[in-house]
DNA sequence: ACAGCAGTGTGAACAGTGTCTACATGGACG
DNA sequence: CGTCCATGTAGACACTGTTCACACTGCTGT
């Protein structure tokens, strides 16, 4: 997974860049942002630390590289939460996308602290799309389904265009406080009825 | 500003815990958690680094100071926006702690950085009272004006004990996402707009 | 086929960091 | 006045990111 996808030059060690790649992910898995460390990474992947500057400007810019890998895997587990909802249920939507990145934050602290504590990344989730990268970014997932909704019922409509911004920062803000905040150790009965409850509100606010 | 309060031995140096808490906030201010560098602290505070581990633990020790003492100046700018309001105005009540939120977050993006990301002391911003620190911590202080929403209209009769977190979510969410998101770069009327609409927002979906 | 070459990885080095240890110092208190 | 404990120092260690000169490798053009 998380295959660059262009060339694949099979040089002295076939693709260090991937390779790096995957143990960055690995540790950021583990430990977020500040685990993420070149020399480890260089170490695993069974090669000098110098090597990584051939693919790699900086230890950001590896960085930078795994937290867009994150942040395309927040999408997928929103697409797949999507999947099981019919197209004609607004309502229905954007919860899923709500609760696949609420979950996502749960299941995968380290990866989700990447793909948004990055501070350059930020800006780019909410851009067109991607270079190369299939999918559509979590802000993207999340916009549409609000369109969606807007459209189903009249929700709001003055919707200005700063509306998608405000249910992502609700979402947004719920996962942090849940990920290191006070509600850190909660069962998961309670804290899936806490996702339903800002739901709730979101939609309710709107 | 961010006086211990509790003992000044005037030892050798006069009181460095202070003087290190002092530097450290200040490069809190100035760059975030990973600025907060325990050598430079010292350096700054005149003193060889190995005497930083006489009043502090750790760098992380150090660094929870200076999130606790950056929580206060939350909840100070939180109390200073209260201020304005009567006190039977809950519904400006709620905006105006919010709003303290929102701008500090904007005007002192290290130190709300440093006060909300370093994990361990989330925990703590929701807990009764700090030991010798005078004031609320910020959820308290929003909790309590959600509280006097609650009176004052019968605004959500069987209100859950989750109520606060969901409008802390909310608006710790926007700081967030205009500290470092695609936000970032808004003119001050469209900024202050966001607040009053998140706000809106919230207290729609109570 | 062979020389060259650009892309790729190595090894050693530098500055900077957190942290520990043995040692020096000086103010407080008997 | 003398002792002692808290405080600060010096120096070391392991680790980090980053850079440099160098070595290898496999494709390219003649």
């Amino acid at each position: 997974m998380t295959t660059t996808g262009a060339r694949r030059p099979t040089y002295h060690h076939g693709d260090l860049r991937a390779a790096l790649l995957a143990a960055g992910t690995e540790l950021a898995r583990q430990g977020g942002p500040d685990a993420v460390v070149l020399r480890e990474a260089t170490r695993r992947a069974g090669v000098a630390p110098g090597a990584a500057y051939r693919h790699f400007a900086d230890r950001d810019a590896l960085l930078h590289a795994v937290s867009q890998a994150a942040q395309a895997d927040v999408a997928r587990a929103m697409e797949a939460e999507l999947a099981a909802i019919a197209d004609d249920d607004a309502h229905g939507r954007l919860r899923a996308v709500g609760l696949g990145y609420l979950r996502f934050a749960h299941r995968e602290p380290g990866l989700f602290r990447v793909a948004f504590e990055v501070s350059a990344d930020l800006a780019d989730a909410a851009n067109p799309v991607r270079a190369g990268d299939s999918g559509r970014s979590p802000f993207q997932l999340l916009s549409h389904a609000l369109d969606g909704l807007v459209e189903a019922r009249a929700l709001a409509p003055d919707r200005r265009p700063g509306a998608e911004f405000l249910a992502w920062a609700a979402v947004h803000g719920l996962a942090v406080l849940l990920l290191d905040g006070p509600l850190r150790s909660l069962d998961d009965a309670t804290r899936e009825r806490a996702y339903a409850d800002l739901l709730a509100m979101v939609e309710k606010g709107l």
